[in-house]
DNA sequence: ACCTGAACACCGTTCAAGT
DNA sequence: ACCTGAACACCGTTCAAGT
């Protein structure tokens, strides 16, 4: 037990160490200049040549699948920490202002989540995941009458990345603006100005078809 | 007055109409494809040479610039025509519908003038249009009670991205999922759940800051 | 097994000729 | 004036050598 922490299999002691050193040079640079940085960039942060990049991670959407399925999973625990909150409706807020929060510092996130979910299939098991926690909170709002009847996890899931978008024109000049449309579109969820909702709730089912589409390209 | 409608100045003939050729097919590609299609492939749909494009249009980005801007004025120009409708809540309603649809059939859009209504100002002056007959329509609704006292026409134009964002994931197997989120947004700028919201509206003073704060990149 | 950098393909942009 | 396609630069991805 000398402490390198070698992974299971045989993947050799280099290798799991430059895996980390690349998703965190990958995450900080993509935060920084955006999902357009060439990889040679991310790979001098790093400090590894530009082929390994490759050998971790087939192509620049898996290294971005890669970072953003983690942080999608880093809510997801987040949200299991507010299923017993005393109050289901501020711990639905809670939850929606953390994940809003964790998209507005970065750049792009809810687009770059948008196209790649479609592709990866890592990020999607991880959406599928956070949408679980979401119904779940949801579903405790919804008991407590704190949020609408018609409202789902799905919904608030969907939701998250309206608020990053709407807030994102101004993003640069404005860090806070993003708590307001967080505190607006909650307020569409609230069962006091509820009315009727022209489309049904999406499924997880639809979830997953539309990963299939996807061959239509 | 043979009718070859050559504008203004001394613009040639081909040029017009070439660059309306480009505008067509540009739009059409990028609808289709999403905006990274290659410029070689706008330009073949348009029957002229690469070099073209780039006489009428200095960057890829002005190209999406003018198309976007274009699309913004005819929202616009909706909004106008709403504004002596006899129910003001109806007609902003509307307004925000009309707006989502246009985005939604589309890929990107709303990503692509966020990000590119910082370095083009053409889509800057298309946006304080647009910002300029929300607020009005705006105005009217609260005035009638319909929308909540603290909401501005320039939230209004940041929820259209919102709601289009929400849908987006889903976009290719649910069309119509966009007309839940426009409603349910639109249900958080009803008085009737109207909570405090933390952060103030912003201003058009703001978003021209926001132009200059792009030289750092 | 994994690392590396040179080599390849692709695409945005420029420019020297053409009309 | 404007059009054109060949040439250039840049970046994602591959691969033949290295250890």
């Amino acid at each position: 037990m000398a402490g390198t922490g070698t992974a299971e299999g045989g993947t050799r002691a280099d290798a799991v160490r430059n895996r980390r050193l690349l998703l965190d040079a990958a995450a900080a640079e993509f935060a920084e200049h955006g999902m357009d940085v060439p990889i040679a960039r991310i790979a001098a942060r790093a400090g590894v040549g530009k082929g390994t990049v490759f050998r971790h991670f087939a192509t620049k959407e898996q290294l971005l699948a890669a970072i953003f399925g983690h942080r999608l999973d880093e809510l997801s625990a987040v949200g299991q920490g507010l299923l017993d909150a005393r109050d289901p409706g501020a711990a639905l807020l809670a939850f929606m202002t953390e994940g809003v929060r964790m998209q507005a510092g970065d750049r792009m996130f809810c687009q770059a989540v948008t196209a790649l979910a479609r592709t990866e299939p890592q990020l999607r098991a991880a959406s599928e995941r956070l949408i679980g926690v979401a119904e779940a909170l949801t579903a405790r709002a919804r008991r407590a009458g704190s949020v609408r009847e018609d409202a789902t996890g799905h919904d608030v899931v969907l939701l998250l990345g309206a608020a990053t978008q709407a807030a994102a024109p101004l993003g640069g000049t404005l860090p806070g603006l993003w708590r307001r449309y967080v505190h607006m579109i909650f307020d569409g969820l609230r069962p006091g100005a509820a009315h009727p909702l022209p489309e049904p709730p999406p499924t997880t089912a639809q979830l997953a078809a539309a990963a299939k589409t996807s061959a239509t390209s």
